[in-house]
DNA sequence: ATTTCCCAAAGTGTATACACTTTTTAAGTT
DNA sequence: AACTTAAAAAGTGTATACACTTTGGGAAAT
């Protein structure tokens, strides 16, 4: 998922925290202080500042200055504002999907839809998590613009806090149902039906999202 | 055009190393050194490094480990990916917009377009690109979706560069004109002529990039 | 008991120091 | 002259040190 590949050490940081803020062992809110995690993970501060600074550039923790780093707490309204991005970028890649479909890449997308489906059927929540967004990424892709399925999958681990804390088991299922409905449809090269099915989807999963706490 | 706050110090470095990388004073491929930039700015390494980080997630600099940074040199391909990128971004943005537009949002724009008007005449490069870019933000902003906007943002200073280097004096003309028209057709929220003109637009923009060197 | 003020503890921001890698230079060999 | 090789110079990567800011707690005043 990560594009700039700095010194391991770093890279190896950043992983570690955005899996557990997104497995939510760290709550959103909470502080992280340099020196604890710096012993935590037998490195200097300096180390744990250059993640914190990539972090906060995916969004996944706020920098306060002179206060320190918290993990984000994604709004209701960002989470809106991400999905009405995602809808649009969305709507448009399907259609460009569809002009250039192959049986292989339509083959690839069922491979992984089939992956997702075990994963939803184990309960195993980060995975599946993980799974039904990189369906996306995948398609971009397949698509062969790199741009894009960066474009993408920063969107989607921007908004990944949110759909790890307040997706349910169900709506994953059905997620999961959709993505195969989509598959469908593109193999079938049936534009509005795809695009339709594609923009639903991406309601549907905000939708679903419960947002109370 | 930045979102994340750091220090206020890394962040003047950040915005004049994008300014001079952007306005060509410094050359596609050129290698940052460190040092040298820490003397100039009257700084530390450290605060170089940090800038250095943030200009690579942004893809305005290269960082290749144990070797140093350099200035990005895109390549048409990835001009290509941008420009397809953003052509289904704001295919839909456009959509959107109509949708909620008001006399104050087009106001706005015809304000900002009027702008860039000057600056081509004026024959402003650095002046004219990033009005030219500010144009398509705007319209995210207008729309009021922070996510939108920064994400364009992120995708016009990624190509930015590009931009800069290979847009002629006649091109930036012949895009003021046609933000011109794209506005009209919001103001008579005419959806289909809109459309058609954003994404003719961002097609000449990327065909009058002259990648001979 | 509540508020205000001040000081100590903890924590962040930046600079510096040191280790290790790459690049350059120059001498020595063929 | 061209090619190796070695050592020094330059540069990056990480740790540590120090300055400054925020935070928390307790004493003094009301």
């Amino acid at each position: 998922m990560e594009t700039t590949i700095n010194s391991s050490a770093t890279h190896f940081i950043v992983h570690s925290l955005t899996k557990a803020i997104v497995e939510h062992q760290l709550e959103p809110g909470a502080k992280l202080s340099e020196q604890k995690l710096a012993d935590q993970f037998g490195v200097s501060r300096t180390l744990i500042r250059q993640a914190f600074f990539q972090l906060s550039q995916n969004r996944l923790i706020r920098m306060e200055p002179a206060r320190g780093a918290f993990v984000a707490a994604p709004s209701v309204a960002e989470a809106q504002q991400v999905f009405a991005v995602r809808r649009m970028l969305e709507a448009e890649m399907t259609r460009a999907f569809i002009k250039e479909v192959t049986p292989t890449k339509i083959k690839a997308l069922k491979r992984h839809v089939a992956m997702e489906k075990s994963a939803v059927a184990q309960d195993d929540v980060p995975g599946r998590t993980e799974l039904l967004g990189d369906f996306h990424v995948r398609m971009a892709e397949l698509m062969g613009n790199d741009v894009l399925a960066q474009m993408l999958g920063d969107l989607i681990s921007r908004c990944s806090l949110i759909t790890l804390m307040y997706q349910s088991a169900s709506a994953a299922e059905h997620s999961n149902a959709e993505h195969d409905e989509i598959v469908k449809a593109l193999a079938a090269k049936d534009e509005s039906l795809a695009v339709r099915l594609m923009d639903e989807h991406l309601q549907h999963v905000f939708a679903n999202l419960s947002f109370t706490r």
